[in-house]
DNA sequence: GATATCAATCGAAAAAACCGATTAATATGG
DNA sequence: CCATATTAATCGGTTTTTTCGATTGATATC
């Protein structure tokens, strides 16, 4: 078995076509082929299932796919540690973003990859759930989030700082321009809330089971950008963080009475792995720029 | 890079001897100085310093060697998964078992071996510090100890039972037949204690702690056994488990006072990494043991 | 039923790993 | 201080492994 294979095998299982996976790979579907049923000879096990011109995992497959994973992602953290360790700025850096947090990131992005011109950046924007996939899929090498309400014995939280909670409504709505509001009256208007998995929905629903309430929006969306454009052609009313609405100058965010703390703001990574240098680095500049405001 | 090279960079750093490592790993000392060389060119650093004849990691060496481990580690596991997957009793199991929990071990090796004869087995005495240090190495599948005092965030400990910490003497000492004894009183006699990094010095020491007391003692000895064959040939009195005097007629333990529970035997495994079938295995073995008595 | 798409297989070529012998450097011991 | 033993690097040749290109057979798709 050897590393080569796993990266093989990774690609198969990830596109379930042999062809495709072996045109990534750069190597001929031939040679997959072999290097597949090499690795599944040693196993002594089937990973794929061939039915017809068709593949999928077996079971085994599927119990093997996370430790392939485990075993290359650290291969590959290996070699990022001796790069860090030369204090060269190459290399990729895969981050998540959930879109709360996304406000004011395109100026930093562009700072680190003015610094660090030879790093590969990846951004991935997704709600906090698939985040969380991908980051313990060794995916991601972080994630920009919220602090969870249901702690991760893997995840290692890192705090940021607050964005409050509010209900956001267009300017032109009756609400626009109240103080705050409470979670009973927010029940009278019409309501157009985050999905389920949205950071800003698992808030507010943990704000609703404390004081025993319900809500029942008209729609439910997956997307806070769609969500927020509703909003503004509308008098609609939405709950997300205060920070979604910057750059909108038709909206308003109105703080929710009973939260007594707002959403924190966090880097989530996994417990004990090893951050990259560059990892660091970005973090470094999202602090300092966030900080400014 | 590949596994293939990571396990000769292992076996290489371990020996610090490349000849010796190459034998070791069924291959000419040729072979691993190129594979090794190879290994470095793709890193581009050098793993190795050469200094005349002697070979020592260099800072980058170093570096990587936990990385090369935890790879490979998790390369293994990916197989035994596999192999557990298939219910195939094969492969190897490494476990660590401090001194005071070794008693009726032997009949649980007997039986697991009876089961299970086609899983090579390992065990390590050794102090619970130099254990622990083996399974963060990745070079144990769990370790028999103690509950640690102070807790680490990379281990998981699930407890088995509470073993009393005693005073341990000769049955012809004057303490031999007394219900309990107080630190106090210990202060009194001549004492050989373990040495710091067992677990029971370590107990001791927080006991002592907590009352604000300190014990001189004459001698302190890093091997719970010969510590035992010293008193029993002496008057001397020691600190350890109830448990080991077991099998030890001579010997009587008696209770300390200010100890409230005992020491928690426990189960120390890596926490989030997959646990061998065969290490379920013996552990419900130990268990099923420990618990008839 | 023709066509396109897919994975497996085969033989040949290319690449890589490996070996044995040699070299050069340096400890070791008389 | 010199002879000897030990060590890692290097080189040429062999073996093994990987890879490729072409083909086959199976099966979806139109």
């Amino acid at each position: 078995m050897e590393l080569r294979q796993l990266r093989y095998f990774l690609k198969a299982a990830e596109t379930l076509n042999f062809t495709d996976a072996a045109k990534q790979m750069y190597i001929t579907q031939s040679t997959l082929s072999q290097q597949i049923k090499q690795l599944e000879t040693e196993l002594n096990v089937l990973l794929f299932d061939r039915i017809g011109k068709k593949v999928f995992l077996t079971e085994a497959g599927n119990e093997f796919l996370p430790f392939a994973k485990q075993t290359v992602g650290d291969a590959d953290l290996a070699v990022q540690r001796i790069q860090d360790l030369q204090g060269i700025r190459t290399g990729s850096l895969r981050i998540g973003i959930t879109y709360s947090l996304s406000f004011g990131l395109a100026p930093i992005i562009l700072r680190f990859m003015k610094e660090y011109p030879n790093i590969k950046l990846e951004v991935f924007y997704n709600t906090a759930q698939e985040l969380l996939q991908m980051l313990k899929d060794r995916e991601l090498d972080f994630v920009l989030s919220f602090s969870m309400t249901v702690k991760d014995e893997q995840i290692e939280e890192t705090d940021l700082y607050e964005v409050p909670l509010c209900a956001i409504v267009h300017l032109r709505h009756p609400l626009a321009f109240q103080k705050n509001i409470s979670l009973k009256e927010l029940k009278q208007y019409s309501l157009v809330l985050p999905s389920r998995g949205l950071s800003a929905r698992s808030a507010l629903n943990d704000l609703l089971q404390t004081n025993d309430l319900k809500l029942d929006p008209h729609l439910e969306m997956n997307d806070a950008n769609i969500l927020l454009q509703l909003v503004e052609s509308s008098l609609y009313v939405t709950v997300l963080s205060k920070t979604t609405i910057l750059g909108r100058p038709e909206l308003r965010a109105i703080p929710i009475k009973e939260q007594q703390n707002g959403m924190m703001a966090s880097v989530l990574t996994m417990k004990g792995a090893y951050q990259k240098a560059s990892a660091e680095a970005f973090l470094k500049l999202f602090e300092e720029g966030t900080l400014l405001k």
